[in-house]
DNA sequence: ATGAAAGCGCTAACAC
DNA sequence: GTGTTAGCGCTTTCAT
């Protein structure tokens, strides 16, 4: 039977056959192989246009063994933020590059045991420790890439960082220079890494100074009536306290008000700073300093690393590191009258 | 040769050999066609999770002529906002639930044409009627559900849509009771079904009351200066304004100190409003009143609707409505000074 | 420069 | 209740 196929999408050997050449030819025609003549090529390139041809991809995986995708783990719990959003983003555009997909994983649906084969590999954006699916995904059969170190048991096989610690430092000698003397941290659960190296850095750093260790722990998306209690624990802890770091995002300006109500003035008797830059940041009043954790770049070089580690670039178990940066805002700038 | 395949995934023939069975049975076996015995389905799932077996996925979707996938649109411009990434998760709840991966596709590159059949159908978000991208998507071989009425040609297989009008009524009428006289919009772009009936209703709303229609139409995407100046411009235009409704999402928050700047006080002499609500609107001070258009819900609603058709348990051209709230703040109540 | 044939891993029709 | 066989649509040897 010589009919063509009315329903379905249009194949290749339907091609083929419309402009009068083999299967293999139509193949190598269409993705520039080399091998066939110009004119050629250009013949079948205009019939599967002509026909709205469109390769199927599961067959094309099929034989090359690639998906074609690559995963991307979110944690559920850090939906909310705005980093997030920025860092899939720059997935996305890496992948999109060399024209992968990006297929989104959460920690909501636990899928069948060995179901997550639609991809070539992962990136998990700051994996938590205790989440089921992070272990899974870190034990799967492709390669892994996180964004900071993952805390558990488990090996990725590459990692991309950025110098924290520096970073909190750097941030605390600006509030002391500009008059801080008793910082207080209201700090991210240490069940991830970054959130782990900011308490042991705070720790340091009073440590060497003699200061009291102020500090409050805060799980991963708490409310904003959390931080509140926390914030107002914290003044109370130690009514001497000058300056103010909130590591969880959204946590500064969740604080604002209880700081206000406390009868503190941000900018003036008491400093205040982020350890995670978002637009509601510049736009609080005081527009709040906070540290720039460029996560659009994370993302990408996340990904970047992976494609390199698919491509055999990259050795297993390659660290990268990501620059950050600090962006002094009118809450760390104390006003003439103090 | 009966040598087992050392490297690359271990297939369904290895287990089946191992099982001493064959493929089919090993297939059925593994997805409880009810074929099989009790004893040989046990036989089989053991040996399967012994040697790690895990279905490869591209060879299924070719078997099924189906992807397991389905795309998800989000406008490049749109990528900060809390809307949308909750939006997002909504999409990926429900596609989890009947193990669908979810692929994400964005305005930034524009892929090989006919490229996209990577996936069964398209969830898109607030389509923009200038992103070819949109287009290019509605023109697909697959179903595509649209988030609001694509203000463009083409028509999606199925549309979400929510009252935006009654809603915005409902507001204005919010803030009359509240003592507000003199309303003004500051207008998200008429580019999407969304932005345009917002002007429309507000137009309509003041043409009624004889009131002059002040508005400032703003681009999607917009920086905060934009904002500051469109909020100015506003209160230039008529000193009069006692009440500013913010439609484009994040702009609320970053009118706020202009506001303070001119001297008004907000919740005093000043009613505030956002049309999309968003954590920082709650973290205000004073909190603002927002049309709360569940974003999580709505991305559900979408992925729902989008397997109903591709089940065929809806038709095409399908309109479903999604409710939406008013959350109402102390930016919209009038303090007893006033 | 082009074709023919094999086969990626799986599921579904058809046997027994 | 289970095995055999035939493809899904594509890329890749191996022959011309």
């Amino acid at each position: 039977m010589l009919v063509v196929n009315t329903d379905g999408p249009v194949t290749l050997v339907e091609v083929a056959r419309a402009a009068g050449v083999s299967k293999t030819t139509a193949s190598d025609a269409l993705r520039n192989s080399g091998r066939v003549s110009e004119r050629t090529r250009k013949l079948v390139t205009s019939t599967a246009t002509r026909l709205g041809y469109s390769p199927n991809a599961s067959a094309q995986s099929l034989r090359r063994a690639s998906t074609g995708a690559i995963g991307l783990h979110v944690p559920e719990v850090l939906t909310r933020s705005e980093y997030y959003m920025s860092f899939v983003f720059g997935v996305v555009d890496q992948a999109a590059e060399r024209n992968y997909d990006v297929t989104l994983i959460t920690s909501k649906h636990v899928p069948a045991p060995g179901a997550f084969h639609r991809v070539d590999g992962i990136v998990l954006g700051d994996p938590l420790e205790t989440d089921p699916v992070v272990r899974g995904l870190l034990g799967a059969a492709v390669p892994t890439v996180t964004c900071e170190r993952f805390t558990g048991e488990a090996v990725p096989s590459g990692v991309v960082r950025s110098d924290h610690a520096a970073l909190l430092e750097r941030l605390l000698a600006h509030l002391r220079s500009a008059g801080a003397r008793r910082p207080a941290l209201l700090a991210s659960s240490s069940t991830t890494d970054w959130g782990n190296r900011l308490q042991q850095t705070f720790r340091a750093w009073c440590g060497e100074r003699d200061l009291p260790v102020l500090m409050r722990e805060q799980a991963f998306g708490s409310s904003a009536e959390v931080v509140r209690d926390n914030v107002r624990a914290l003044l109370a802890a130690d009514p001497a306290i000058d300056a103010l770091v909130c590591a969880p995002d959204g946590s500064a300006v969740a604080a604002l008000p209880v700081l206000r109500e406390a009868g503190r003035e941000v900018g003036g008797d008491l400093l205040l700073a982020a350890c995670v830059d978002s637009s509601p940041l510049l736009h609080s009043d005081p527009p709040i300093t906070a540290i720039d954790l460029h996560p659009r770049a994370a993302g990408a070089a996340c990904a970047q690393l992976l494609f390199d580690l698919l491509a055999g670039k990259a050795p297993e178990g390659t660290e990268r590191s990501l620059p950050i940066g600090l962006v002094e805002r009118r809450s760390t700038t104390r006003s003439s009258t103090f």
